[in-house]
DNA sequence: AGAAATTTGTCCGTATGTATC
DNA sequence: AGATACATACGGACAAATTTC
């Protein structure tokens, strides 16, 4: 098979597949998720792939691994066991306010890369970070 | 070659090498990283390691990756380097844009603090940080 | 404008190390 | 000790965004 990824990659697909067995119940929380082996068979993917994906949803609160043992489902993002602080992110070109065009010194036609950052505490936002730059150079 | 581990990974070796580099100077804030393929000729690792290490000082902030442009450099996590590198803050209440007003699940109405960052590099803007928080821990 | 080269993103298959049961 | 499962690492391939010519 070659690697198709038109879409979502595969492993967002498989990774909503199993947030969405953990929060219809199917696998319900406290219980084991399928071995890696066992979901790479069943969604036809490679290891890494699959570990990719369990690995979101870690990040995201849906699962915690335990080394040597395998991965449990929780009750959900930032449910049961798991986490304090959570960062996303997201990158864009927008169009600088005056102050912002004043400081970088350009004109207020031209783009600004913008990256945000949410950190989540129990599942609040607690600070949004929006730190902009000078797109580099040759655009 | 085979597999070995046994002190620290070797991603994380490599990681800490560059942001030495960082650190130090040596990868100026807003240059670019080595190439991935150079890094895997530099630390004869494969490309996954590689690019393992780059995600970890992704995720630390140490660095920004552009698709089909290249891994910059930045000046540490977030606002976090109180280095010679000038900074100056200011601090103010501001309504939220639409998108803020979302994330903090407020009304628009509402006033956010505002804290402004601005980072200078040889005279120059190098970047603006825009920290948006509910409540001031201590105003 | 368009094609080629460069660079990061994703995926595959495999092998070995390490921790737990 | 053996089985199971996660962690790390390798190498190769194709896709997508950007830059360069």
């Amino acid at each position: 098979m070659p690697t198709p990824h038109y879409g979502q990659p595969r492993y967002h697909v498989i990774a909503d597949a199993l947030r969405e067995r953990i929060e219809s119940g199917v696998i319900p929380p406290g219980t084991l998720l399928p071995t890696e082996s066992a979901l790479t068979a069943e969604f036809r993917a490679a290891r890494g792939t699959i570990r990719q994906a369990i690995g979101l949803l870690r990040e995201t609160g849906w699962v915690s691994t335990e080394h040597g043992r395998g991965t449990y489902a929780n009750l959900g993002p930032f449910g049961s066991p798991p986490s304090e602080t959570s960062e996303l992110r997201r990158r864009r070109r927008v169009v600088p306010d005056r102050e912002l065009a004043t400081l970088f010194a350009v004109d207020e036609g031209a783009t600004l890369l913008e990256e945000q950052f949410v950190t989540k505490v129990d599942g609040n936002v607690r600070e949004v970070v929006r730190r902009y730059r000078l797109t580099p150079p040759a655009l």
